[in-house]
DNA sequence: CGCTCCCTCTAAACCGGTTTAGTGCTGCAG
DNA sequence: CTGCAGCACTAAACCGGTTTAGAGGGAGCG
């Protein structure tokens, strides 16, 4: 393991018989340097193994060539939750064509998060930050404001405009779940909302109950968990035990509504005759469970992109090119079907 | 957005009225600077605001403070799998003690991914990386040892041994799972495998045929599929169409066995009266479908903690510390039972 | 009183790049 | 032949810390 000392500028400035800064230029590929002579460095560069050290460069041109991504969340919720993959994926598919790094924080509460973001801007590792869970009236804002540090949040633009945000609305995607769900002719439509303090929970409960309301139909039953297979397995139950049980629930995530279709199963409730189930996610497991599970699909990875992209402009004072994300879509299948009459 | 720059340490020197490597000593609390100067300093620091440019630290001391996890993965694959957010979350914890950060890399294709590896190691961004979904003669660890970086292979110890490997052995798990199958009383037990390329893959695949001739039973009918929940159900069926179905089914993770469950359902056999399942990872949803799956769990988070440690050990040429993970444990739900006579 | 030793602190080198000011040389116009 | 532009390159400063060599001063000891 012994750290072999790599080859520094000086070295394959001796080599090739000039100075360090003409080095630098060639390197860079930058005028002032003859043809001749740039061929002589970069072979002596080449002959040498020389990379550049990306600590020297950072310090010298005050840039850490990397983003940050604050993940305040147990351990728990975060492994169940497919987005964060996806997303990320995405993301470094953009950093990596600008040779930008990711560094990926998971903290658990939020003090620790604002130490976190604190120590990563202000101590330069990073030159920009994601703000994803957004909360509403979220503190990260005014703290990352204070900070000084370009961010970019990732979901529906509700931050108070401070930063740009980027992200897929999730209210279409609702909206069309709950207006197929109408058209089926389902008029008892309940809702299993996630925490009301993210806005991503907020925004598509709101999503649900506007569609209602202009179809003409009254809200139906809703009910608040955390995202978690366990609350929405309870969510179900509730729900299921009112006297007038709804004929259809949407779910905020795909989890929830899998859950949702075991208790309906333990119950001998047939999905869908008797309840039918919308998810929103498109997991990969949607379409493998039993019956396979309608849900809004969002192109995650793409989202992700265009974050990143939106992040190295607004850290380069680039100017903003618009992101064609598309929207959310939802995706029919045997989960859901005309209520029996 | 305008970036205030931030107060450096000669600022702070000037403040108290000393120089710089004074303001050094003091603010890394060591010997050398008199009670009362170091209090000056300190005051000065905290009047002015400074926080310590890990820009400048990393060039100063030759080390990064960050090391690197490079996924090769696609999106798709990536978002299915319950194992990185876990394993990162344990990572996060035991680097945040000690101020280190991680880097993250998800790259496309095995080209990439060495070039990545490269790039992050030789030009000094991290200061260790670890290996994961390690491959049966993984090529990476040739790279990794030609380039002189730190590293530890998560997962069983079979990377030739150049590099520590911290994990949790699966075998035990599987062979848990197919015991419990065996005492139930069945004879005939499949298993739908994971990649062979993989060394995860194989040695689930191992267990379960180690344990079967350890009990003196015929190797049951094997399945290899990509981890997919896609995969996972078609092996299913391909089992299912078998003359002589198996009357239990180990499935090498959670995602396939689901599907499993779905496909059994939709095609009218009954779980666990015709057929047990068994999962493997204990995801969330596990306790959560219908009937809950029994599923082999283990636990990622201090696994991720675990070779963290390992890599600052390695990192900082410290001795390394014996991790004590515990073995995975079998979690017994109601998918399976004792088999139709 | 003079010497050594220790403690506190300063000056300067260093990490490995980038960037600026400036030098020497060539070539062309006047 | 001189003047000046412009190219190719060098020397040195700079980024912001850490670290080493050494200076200065007071205390303890002979």
């Amino acid at each position: 393991m012994l750290q072999v000392s790599r080859p520094t500028i000086s070295d394959v400035a001796r080599a090739a018989g000039v100075s360090k800064g003409a080095v630098s230029f060639a390197l860079n590929n930058r005028p002032g340097v003859a043809a001749d002579t740039r061929e002589r460095i970069l072979a002596a560069a080449r002959e040498l193994g020389w990379t550049p050290s990306s600590r020297a460069r950072a310090l010298s041109v005050s840039r850490a060539f990397a983003v940050g991504l604050v993940l305040a969340r147990k351990p728990e919720t975060l492994r169940a939750d497919p987005f964060f993959p996806s997303f990320i994926a995405g993301v470094e598919q953009e950093l990596a064509a600008h040779d930008y790094a990711l560094l990926l924080q998971v903290v658990a509460d939020q003090q620790r998060e604002h130490d976190s973001y604190r120590r990563l801007a202000h101590g330069g590792r990073v030159d920009g930050v994601f703000v994803t869970d957004l909360l509403v009236d979220d503190p990260r804002i005014a703290l990352l404001a204070e900070i000084g540090v370009p961010a970019v949040v990732v979901g529906p633009a509700l931050g108070g405009g401070f930063f740009p945000a980027v992200g897929v609305d999730d209210k279409p995607g609702v909206a069309a779940a709950v207006q197929h769900l109408i058209d089926l002719g389902h008029t008892r439509i309940a809702h299993v909302a996630g925490p009301a303090a993210y806005v991503h929970g907020t925004s598509r409960k709101q999503a649900w109950a506007e569609t209602l309301a202009a179809a003409g139909l009254p809200e139906g039953p809703c009910v608040e968990t955390d995202f978690s297979a366990e609350s929405g397995a309870a969510a179900t139950r509730t729900l299921l035990d009112l006297a007038e049980p709804p004929t259809a629930v949407v779910y905020a995530n795909d989890v929830m509504a899998m859950a949702g279709l075991a208790v309906a199963h333990a119950r001998g409730v047939d999905v869908p005759g008797e309840l039918s189930v919308v998810g929103y996610e498109d997991t990969e497991l949607a379409a493998h469970v039993q019956p396979p599970l309608t849900s809004v699909a969002t192109d995650v990875v793409a989202w992700g992109g265009a974050a990143a992209r939106r992040l190295l402009e607004l850290v380069d004072g680039r100017e903003a090119t618009e992101p064609d994300l598309e929207s959310p879509r939802l995706v029919v299948r045997a989960s859901t079907g005309a209520p029996a009459r």
